[in-house]
DNA sequence: ATGGTTAATATAGTATACAGTATACCAGAA
DNA sequence: TTCTGGTATACTGTATACTATATTAACCAT
């Protein structure tokens, strides 16, 4: 297991958090895998304390669970709850992708496209990890200009949630080709302010995920 | 010793959880007080350990800020942060409760009518606590119909996290009377299966709900 | 007096020791 | 073989000891 060192200030259960977060996008966990505190606490060099903490996050945000022995299990979402999810989706990023329109700058917008540049120079990368986790840092930076904190808290937890979907899908070429699309419109929606057209978009992005993620888990 | 008992052991951090939750939900703690770990644990009679893991959870729900010096304060929410609830119950709630029709049994609808025939008789009751958890426990069992595990617990969390609200406006006897018709008129239209009448009645109940808020915070 | 610097104290962060329990494994009998 | 019982092990749950840090108080210098 190759866990990234904790060097910064920070305390060490938010360091042990970002540390298994990443482990965890990166797939160094495989589903069902049993996890113990201690073991995570030997690769990072820390006790069980803060490792402990930072697992009971998780176990609330609903990405590890914990059977009855005790012992951290980590389990894909069944195809239930990934549907829940885009059912709350549905409604929740229209509400905040109007919302962007009215308070987003310029430079907001800049930011936005610089990273659907980078987005471009990726797609041709072999692993698709770095297009990955760029697509995650549009959606948060686009979410996160809605005004609403709690709002914006809400729909990047869902992508922490079933973040490994993104995993799945974007390893098709095709597939990250859209999403540039995508985005690239969504930009294009945000400079004419053109609500309808950004919501339908975003409808569009969720039509485009859910379709990759039933084709994925029903094969 | 009965099965029962052995299948409820609880962890203590699980306790502490429950009883600082009961405790907020009294008023308890006075807004901007300051909390601190070995207090709780010594009145709850256990080790800072669990109490700490318990107000890890209140603090990742937002409902307990750590200023820089460590130290837990537990804050009220500002009126954003409320009206962005607000503005997130607006298209949540409605979707619940459109769901709710199509699962709802005949049991379900009793067991909420029962609610509703505690309240009637809480309702002249000189401390609104006991009214107050009535319609909590409603409203909970209401959209724990809505076969969306995920949305209903963020529709209970959200009640969590502005209970305080619910105290201060529920203390009218008149406002207490509005809510009970608007129980029964859920009740209603869900018998009717009436789509359109049960999301007019949950708007007019945010409506409400809000109007009182803002009245209250601003005077 | 007042401002600043240092010392004392309180409190969260972290490590570790200890207890309790579930699980796995093995032995032995039906 | 298969079931039962027991034991060993490995893990979490909890308590406690230790550390770092921040706030407060005290005191000195101006």
């Amino acid at each position: 297991m190759s866990l990234k060192k904790l060097s910064q200030k920070k305390s060490l259960r938010d360091k042990a958090y970002a540390s298994l977060r990443k482990a965890l996008f990166q797939g160094v966990f495989k589903p069902n895998q049993k996890i113990t505190e201690s073991e995570i606490a030997e690769a990072l060099g820390v006790s069980r304390t803060p490792v402990r903490e930072a697992l009971n996050l998780f176990r609330s945000q609903g990405i590890l669970r914990q059977n009855r022995g005790g012992s951290y299990v980590f389990t894909l979402p069944t195809l239930k709850q990934i549907e829940d999810i885009f059912e709350i989706r549905r409604v929740l990023e229209p509400l905040a992708a109007k919302k962007v329109i009215g308070n987003c700058t310029e430079t907001d917008i800049d930011r936005l496209e610089a990273i659907v540049s980078k987005e471009d120079a990726a797609l041709d990368a072999k692993d698709s990890s770095r297009f990955f986790q760029l697509n995650m840092e549009f959606r948060t930076t686009l979410f996160n200009l809605c005004g609403n904190e709690r709002l914006a808290i809400i729909i990047n937890n869902f992508m922490d949630y079933i973040y490994f979907i993104g995993m799945l899908t974007l390893r098709k070429k095709s597939i990250r080709e859209v999403v540039i699309q995508i985005h690239t419109k969504i930009i294009l929606a945000l400079k004419k302010k053109d609500e309808t057209a950004l919501v339908e978009v975003i409808n569009e992005h969720l039509d485009l995920a859910i379709d990759a993620i039933r084709k994925e888990l029903t094969s």
